[in-house]
DNA sequence: CGTAACGATAGGCATACATCTATCGTTGTG
DNA sequence: CACAACGATAGATGTATGCCTATCGTTACG
């Protein structure tokens, strides 16, 4: 008679991979665990909240609207125990970083190790993931800070942090860039949108498209002449240095895409995460990052 | 081994009132119960939440720092359920409204009216609560709309509603204002507030003052002469056209202090709170109002 | 200084929560 | 069309959650 979290839990598992039965699995439990936790929910919300969709399921409307809240709930509590720890144990903080691939790859262990210098007893937790999941974390406040893109939209506030370049890379220049092949990071990538609408502005047709689903396997496929990509000049320094690869002229490009630094507003918050938040402000962070870059 | 939302209610409880003995009568259990939730929270947050204080307890600066989640967890939970069944019943939403006690008293209910006129279906649930509640319930996400004075800083989203003017009313024009009674609301109310820094400006030295909990009250002190006090136009119009009271010249006022619309930014929000708060900022939403008021 | 107020602890109990295995009903696919 | 994939249902079980009463330790207060 009563929602419990272990209900919102597998809800959310459920939600997340899109089926009863690999949810089960991720949660370890068996596959009627999951049914039932469902179920109780949906009897405790009043509301269904999944249902059958050819031999699978989907979420209902409810169920698309009470996710969000789910999340919430999971991520508000976990930063609730960082909050408590905190509060009484002030030189141990952990804060919850979650950075976009590249970023998270080149900028942010420069960013780590400047802050811990200043800050020993303070450990960043660090996540990374693609545009989307970034969202998804702060959103849900199962992270405190989050790198990445622009923020879309007014949930999310944030301010532009470090220049980041992306700019078309290839083994060699081809002939005919109407002909090249373009390997795309995976869906739910900023450098794949950014890719995307690239290749609209360009109008070059129909290009073959490949996607991989990271940025060292993407560098993998230029290397052995896959095809050329939009990347970030940071992945690619050494590559472009060493002439393993070129840069590619292409209208547009190179593009400007400052990450940003972002915050997902209101809430309580914790003492810690606003210190590292004025740091990334600070011109002191960029001067420290710079120097290890 | 797990935190359960029976253990955050508990935690809760003694936070608001104070005494683990006292939240056990409000909660319908033992104090015992209470107390053992508690304690099983701390065993999951890994530290303490209160501590023994004198004969009661108090938080640790853990407690406050994990309340104000705690706080919005269960705020989020009850506005998830809302908006899956808004979510699978549009056109029968509910719109958690609190207000301040003026403004709910003189101004929400046809606010109201006028609203249920253009959605028949939509409830609004009303709170009228004084300013600090008002506050703690948006932030706990326990309303989804507040009507108050001021928002209080960047935690709280909103805009200026309509004009409320406080001036200084009394039985009769007092012979020296420094020897006269103030009658003032309880702690935690923003029209107390405004009074505080009104006195504290007209530096009257240290007026007698006297505590109401209530407009009402406050009013029916004023007409038996136990004082004056300042106190929304709305809250007394009809007893200044009547004659029985009148308005003091009291250098400062009146006070035009708008109330405002407020929101608790970000989370995800709903279609029908945000239609509610689209409405009242709406000229339209004005017009109704002043023609039922 | 004794007593009342307040919480914590001890000890114990019921139930509902979170599980399981086995099986059935659908739905898509080869 | 039969079979495989997927969830829901049925039936059953252990246990920890939530709760109780009784009692003990402190702390303030008369």
């Amino acid at each position: 008679m009563a929602i419990t979290l272990t209900q919102i839990r597998a809800f959310l598992a459920v939600k997340t991979t899109g089926s009863v039965h690999v949810a089960a699995d991720q949660l370890l439990i068996s596959q009627p665990s999951v049914s039932a936790a469902v179920s109780a929910l949906a009897g405790e919300l009043g509301t269904a909240l999944v249902e059958r969709h050819g031999r699978g399921v989907r979420l209902t409307a409810a169920g698309e609207a009470f996710a969000p809240y789910a999340a919430q709930v999971l991520g508000l509590l976990e930063q609730g125990r960082f909050a408590a720890l905190e509060a009484a144990h002030p030189e141990s903080s952990k804060i919850r970083l979650v950075a976009v691939n590249t970023a998270g790859e080149y900028l942010v262990p420069p960013l780590i190790r400047a802050y811990r210098q200043l800050h020993p007893g303070i450990s960043i937790l660090l996540e990374v993931a693609n545009r989307a999941t970034v969202l998804e974390r702060l959103q849900s406040r199962r992270a405190d800070i989050g790198i990445g893109g622009r923020p879309p939209g007014r949930s999310l506030s944030g301010f532009p942090f470090l220049a980041n370049e992306l700019l078309v890379v290839g083994r060699e220049i081809p002939a005919d860039l109407a002909q090249a092949s373009w390997l795309l990071r995976e869906e739910g990538s900023g450098t794949r949108l950014a890719t995307e609408r690239l290749l609209a502005d360009l109008d070059l047709g129909a290009p073959e498209l490949q996607t991989l689903g990271s940025n060292g396997a993407i560098k993998h496929g230029l290397a052995v002449g896959l095809g050329i990509t939009l990347i970030s000049r940071f992945a690619v320094a050494r590559e472009l240095r060493d002439g393993q690869l070129v840069e590619i002229a292409v209208p547009g490009t190179p593009l400007t895409r400052p990450w940003h630094v972002l915050f997902a507003p209101s809430g309580p918050d914790r003492p810690a995460v606003r210190a590292f938040g004025e740091f990334l402000r600070s011109e002191r962070a960029r001067k420290l990052i710079e120097e290890y870059l």
